[in-house]
DNA sequence: ATTTGTGTATTATATACTTAATACACCAAA
DNA sequence: TTTGGTGTATTAAGTATATAATACACAAAT
């Protein structure tokens, strides 16, 4: 488990999309057992508090969910899972369009950078497995 | 002139992105007169401590000077000029590569959702000039 | 001379986020 | 029974950002 935490954006909020992109990525099989927030908050460098806020926050998304005082699970709602995935690459390509709408660059120029960059990083982690916990 | 802020990002630090983008979409002319501090805060709604802010900020990076107590005005070194542009490119494609690496989606996917977002958009924007001013 | 508009600077307040330090109910294991 | 690990909640302090409210030197226009 490790998470590249930018101060940019709130920790939270990257706690999040980082669970909700090993949900999209297969990392997870549902109901299956995620870290304690004291677990994760160790493991990450960050306050329990801090956690816990993420925790909440997936847990009111219905990514997540805590029966008794045991360990949170991933849910085990097929429909949200197969939707985290779509939400995800929605969200990338809306906020890379709006970024790069203002410069006019022609999109094959911008293809073309596109399949340079992410090919690069395919040869660099090839055979990798995505778990990088 | 109009700029969407959103809440994430310092307004400061968008604002400089936003003259960064007019820059390299060639809305600017080198030497070039910008808006006062209390004008862009007019324009945009936000406080002139923060149109300084950014103008101070685009002044250490050389992106434009100021001359007396005249309005300042965009840099005349082209230089600095053609290295923002790529400077943006560069800065996006790297931002986007990094937000959907972990989702591993095949790269002819990917292009496929950009060509379509991004051509529908120059469908709805043919013959418009660049500058919303 | 006065007014107006430049850039520039200072001080204070408000908000969001993070961290720190506890606290408590619950339950399983030793 | 005690210990330790769950989730959950509260209060306080610190930091970065934005806003508000001024202030001052300078220069051009009236």
């Amino acid at each position: 488990m490790k998470v590249n935490l930018n101060k940019r954006e709130p920790v939270y909020v990257q706690v999040v999309r980082h669970f909700k992109e090993q949900i999209a990525a297969g990392n997870y099989e549902p109901g299956q057992e995620i870290p304690s927030r004291r677990e994760l908050a160790n493991q990450l460098k960050i306050n329990p508090n801090t956690a816990q806020r993420a925790y909440k926050e997936m847990e009111e998304q219905g990514l997540i969910f805590t029966e008794g005082n045991n360990p949170s699970r991933i849910t085990k709602d097929g429909k949200v899972i197969g939707t985290v995935r779509e939400e995800l690459i929605i969200q990338a390509v809306d906020a890379f369009i709006t970024s790069i709408r203002p410069i006019n660059i022609p999109v094959d120029d911008l293809v073309g950078l596109i399949k340079e960059k992410y090919t690069e990083i395919e040869r660099n982690t090839r055979g990798d497995s995505n778990d990088r916990s």
